[in-house]
DNA sequence: CGTGTTTGACCGGCGC
DNA sequence: GCGCCGGTCAAACACG
């Protein structure tokens, strides 16, 4: 990963440290500052002592450049560590879901219909019914064997969004207009499955069931099949990805208040502390993953805590320094 | 009156 | 071929 995008300036008002690509620009601004503190001094203490002073000013430069430099190394790394996670944490679910699929077969094999999804969603153990997880989803990618006669290219995912158990609407609040087509009760499951098409555009393909889990009737499965072939009626996903969303923001428990229809909402699935999920972060493009980074190290120098911290820190050092008599 | 929901009927896939 | 089941259709209905 490049750091040089990265900027790590942390806005103390410290006199800039040029690098050594430049190498006549610390030699002048050494000898620029050392003019000036002999002025400031001058009366007041021999030529030598202020020459120690700005010696010993320019070594807390190099050294607070230093510094920065392994900051910005130590960011590095982080931003690499995380990535290097994001992928073993994509095999050992690729893994786990082959395991699955083969579990899947032997168990199911004198099933007379194949299981229901939420069936592989046990078994694969995503997002169990009263597990902290708000929301989840499972792409077709995750669930390849799901209605193999049909178009497999359909993207299906599903998304669990917590409700209360005595609310009967079958409504996912997820920021599309969707029109109900259909209510059928189910075999497995005693409550009724919602059948919902996408009318914000006509020519949208877009389908969603909506029905409460089996095992706990507090939590609503929505499952989407196909790809939206517009822009989502509010685009605020910028807004949602950058984290400065409130968690009720989210798809979320659906309070008895809500409106008859289903009314527009951001759809990024954010945990509950607001971060991304890793597919999200994984999914987005190198540019905005770079924003991210940058997102970071610019919260970062803009954190007035941050930089007074380190501010009293510098000072903190430049006060051990005088302390042993350099001043 | 336009739009969305409800609900019974219908269709097609699958297993026996 | 038959029955079961999930999914879809469409007329009737509700609501603003």
């Amino acid at each position: 990963m490049d750091s040089e995008w990265v900027n790590t300036s942390l806005g103390l008002n410290v006199i800039p440290f040029h690098p050594a690509s430049d190498d006549q620009a610390p030699v002048k601004k050494q000898q620029e500052l050392e003019g000036d503190y002999a002025k400031v001094f001058e009366g007041h203490a021999s030529v030598k002592q202020e020459a120690a002073a700005s010696h010993v000013l320019t070594e807390e430069l190099n050294r607070i450049s230093l510094e920065n430099k392994k900051l910005t190394e130590m960011l590095t790394a982080l931003c690499e560590n995380y990535t290097n996670l994001q992928s073993h944490v994509k095999e050992l679910m690729t893994a786990k879901q082959q395991s699955s699929d083969q579990n899947d077969l032997a168990t199911n094999f004198n099933k007379k219909r194949k299981p229901d999804s939420e069936d592989y969603r046990n078994m694969i153990g995503l997002t169990s019914p009263g597990t902290n997880t708000e929301t989840s989803s499972i792409s077709d990618e995750e669930y390849p064997c799901k209605r193999p006669k049909e178009n497999m290219n359909l993207k299906i995912s599903k998304v669990y969004v917590r409700t209360e158990a005595s609310d009967t609407r079958l409504i996912v609040k997820d920021g599309y207009q969707w029109r109900k087509y259909g209510q059928k009760v189910t075999r497995d499951n005693p409550s009724p499955r919602a059948y919902y098409k996408c009318s914000f555009a006509p020519s949208c393909p877009v389908k969603k069931k909506v029905q409460k889990s089996a095992e706990n009737p507090c939590l609503l499965v929505a499952t989407y099949e196909g790809e939206h072939n517009h822009m989502h009626p509010e685009t605020r996903a910028e807004v949602t990805l950058i984290g400065s969303i409130s968690p009720n923001q989210q798809l979320s428990p659906l309070s008895p208040s809500m409106a008859k229809r289903t009314s527009p909402v951001p759809t990024f699935s954010c945990d509950k502390n607001n971060n991304l999920s890793p597919r999200e972060i994984e999914g987005a493009p190198p540019a905005f993953q770079q924003f991210l980074v940058q997102q970071m190290a610019s919260s970062l120098t803009k954190d007035p805590n941050f930089a007074s911290a380190l501010a009293a820190a510098i000072s903190g050092r430049f006060s051990d320094h005088s302390r042993m008599g350099n001043w």
